[in-house]
DNA sequence: TGTACATCAGTGAACGCGCGTTCACTGATGTAC
DNA sequence: TGTACATCAGTGAACGCGCGTTCACTGATGTAC
């Protein structure tokens, strides 16, 4: 509810009508998916001409890397929110239901961030920031959970190559288990979400439920 | 090397050019994506004039879809292929390695099959038919595992559905790992080919094979 | 409070491009007698 | 074997469209004195 930053008139005017652009953008993605998003397109849902957008864009790809940079910050936020409402501390069932809710909700801007790479497009380097948060909420939660299981090689080898971990205190085997909890769920949803299920006349929550079961295993990996 | 079906000389160059067409798509899909496919492109890189491919194809979507039939094929003949060269029988090592052989070949070839779906174009039913068939060899395998754990929640509900089966005489384990066999791989192969895990120094062939491993696990869900 | 000036949002016209697709046509290849 | 006809591959022009982006401009809003 705070007041954003932008002090001026003028300043919050345009901040507000960047903020158009962007919803009217994400409506076109939920509709149409990414490679359809359209600068003329959005100015003429807004009433406005097509150059008109020049003014608070520097232009397509612009507007696009914004969208990314809230999508990966939508996510970090729900999955923040999910997990300080959660009383159970870090924990992965609360991480991976936030997950799954966030993903559902547009299928699009799931797949902006973790579908088909859009083509030409390269990501900005400061992504890596709100990844890294992603990241670490994760690595906590794998870290509290606990584990009687023998080392593996894979986990061993992760221990070696721990850069992308960022200095997070975490044990190899949570690593390892944040790095597949990752890929199990994604599995699940980016087919689930791409319709490849749909027919086979199962419940995909119940299978990712599942998956999250068999991740809490103590003997896990 | 046999001879196609087809027996005129018309008949067989019209065969020949179809495919050069296709050949061509393929070409321009490995590059920027299925998104940018464009049939003026294509005629102008075989010299010919746009119209001209109207002989062969009734529009773009047909040639789409054409090309994820052809996809599917040549997903379903490696994964045969692969088996069948193998003296183990069914197993799954085997298909998971065709699996990712298959999907580093050309990752935008994998992305047409199983990534974001293309805006506003539907896969024909007759699909379905191949992927039964890599259903088939992949329920095969299964159920060629040993397995000694309980059953599980989600195994008897996939009991109660399974005509997604279609009629395999796979016990409800079988269905069960066969499911997680697929999510679990497609969670590792699509962040790996949509560039997720660069920078991240681990090498995602051996997290492939970390969850292979984990899949053959007797006590498996 | 009023005037002079600077800032800036938005417009309309234009550029050049590539797209899918249609149409009437030419010229070569095949078929029937 | 030769002639008359049908089939069909490919062309070039055209249609209508939407795209991203530039440019010179108008008119409103803010700022300085």
């Amino acid at each position: 509810m705070a007041e954003s930053g932008t002090r001026t008139p003028r300043e919050r005017y345009r901040a507000q009508v960047r903020a158009e652009i962007k919803q009217h953008a994400w409506e076109q993605i939920a509709t149409a998916g990414a490679s359809a998003l359209s600068l003329n397109a959005i100015a003429k849902q807004m009433g406005l001409s097509g150059p008109a957008l020049y003014r608070y864009f520097a232009g397509r790809d612009e507007l696009i890397t914004e969208l990314v940079r809230d999508a990966y910050r939508s996510l970090a936020d729900t999955l923040r929110a999910a997990a300080d409402a959660s009383d159970s501390g870090p924990d992965i069932d609360v991480l991976a239901n936030a997950l799954r809710g966030w993903a559902l909700e547009d299928p699009n801007r799931y797949f902006l961030v973790y579908g088909t790479p859009v083509p030409g497009y390269h990501a900005p380097d400061d992504i890596t920031v709100i990844a890294d948060e992603i990241m670490r909420m994760l690595l906590d939660a794998c870290t509290a959970l606990p584990f009687d299981g023998p080392a593996t090689p894979f986990a061993e080898q992760l221990e070696e190559h721990r850069p992308w971990a960022r200095g997070h205190p975490a044990p190899p085997a949570a690593l390892h288990r944040a790095l597949i909890f990752w890929t199990r769920l994604h599995g699940v949803l980016s087919l689930e979400a791409a319709g490849h299920f749909t027919g086979m006349g199962f419940d995909a929550g119940q299978l990712f439920a599942a998956e999250l079961d068999d991740l809490r295993r103590s003997d896990q990996p």
